[in-house]
DNA sequence: GTTGACCTTCCATCTACTGGAAGGTCTATT
DNA sequence: AATAGACCTTCCAGTAGATGGAAGGTCAAC
């Protein structure tokens, strides 16, 4: 298979493909015009990876996943403790986002949005402000 | 002032500061022997870039809100669109983080963790999974 | 035989810094 | 006066995770 239709088959671009073998994820055969040549097993890999980043693991994170998934005597508990780790990080990102959120619609809502430049998000900005 | 003093006093690293200049975000005084001299506007400037950043505003929507907070003609309406731009932005990432975390959690929750190969989570990455 | 789609490598670019090397300057102490 | 240590300078490289583009090779169809 072509890059073409890996990328078709995967979602996933082929340049990025290209960079996922460079950074070592997955190395597919070469065919005598030197073109790439994706198994069905390097499908399987790239769709997984595809999934994987989608769901925020990181590529290294990726490429641990990718080893537990190809490895036959895997303990569920280690895939379990990543899988782990990634939400708590993103309960972080989700808790921080809402902070800013908060303070960002607070400001928003009491600037008049007209052409004077009074500016309560200015003010906060500059450190005179009354949020925080 | 001097950078270590400009760093304390605005939070930022000396690192960053030189950076922000690098990248036109300010252009600070130098004394006769090359060091960069802070004004009290400078730090101004400088304590502006770090609140803005830490609000997730990007480097260059921070310059345009330095350069609305320098401009005494500002029509506070430009100042309110880039907050709200950013308000959206901010509402599609919690919700995109949410979901992650909804699929996440329930893939930990039917893993196991132990030390059979069996894995919900590496079956949904794999495409075999039941989630989604 | 030539067009156009596809493939190759390599190099540059993006964001927002951060780290480190090599070297100049300032202040205090001996 | 010498020296130690803290501070400052510039410059170059690296981080994550791609993405864009140039220059050129290959393949299938007409």
């Amino acid at each position: 298979m072509n890059i073409g239709v890996a990328s078709e088959k995967s979602g996933l671009p082929a340049k990025t493909i290209r960079y996922y073998e460079d950074i070592g994820l997955l190395h597919p055969a070469r065919t005598d015009n030197g073109y790439r040549d994706y198994s069905t097993a390097d499908i399987h890999r790239l769709r997984f990876l595809q999934r994987s980043r989608s769901l925020g693991f990181s590529v290294d994170e990726c490429r641990q996943l990718l080893s537990l998934y190809q490895d036959r005597e895997r303990d569920s508990a280690d895939v379990k403790a990543i899988a782990k780790a990634k939400l708590v990080e993103i309960d972080r990102k989700i808790a921080e986002l809402v902070g800013l959120r908060g303070l960002l619609h607070h400001l928003v809502s009491h600037c008049h949005g007209d052409e004077r430049p009074e500016c309560p998000i200015i003010d906060e900005l500059a450190g005179q402000g009354v949020a925080q």
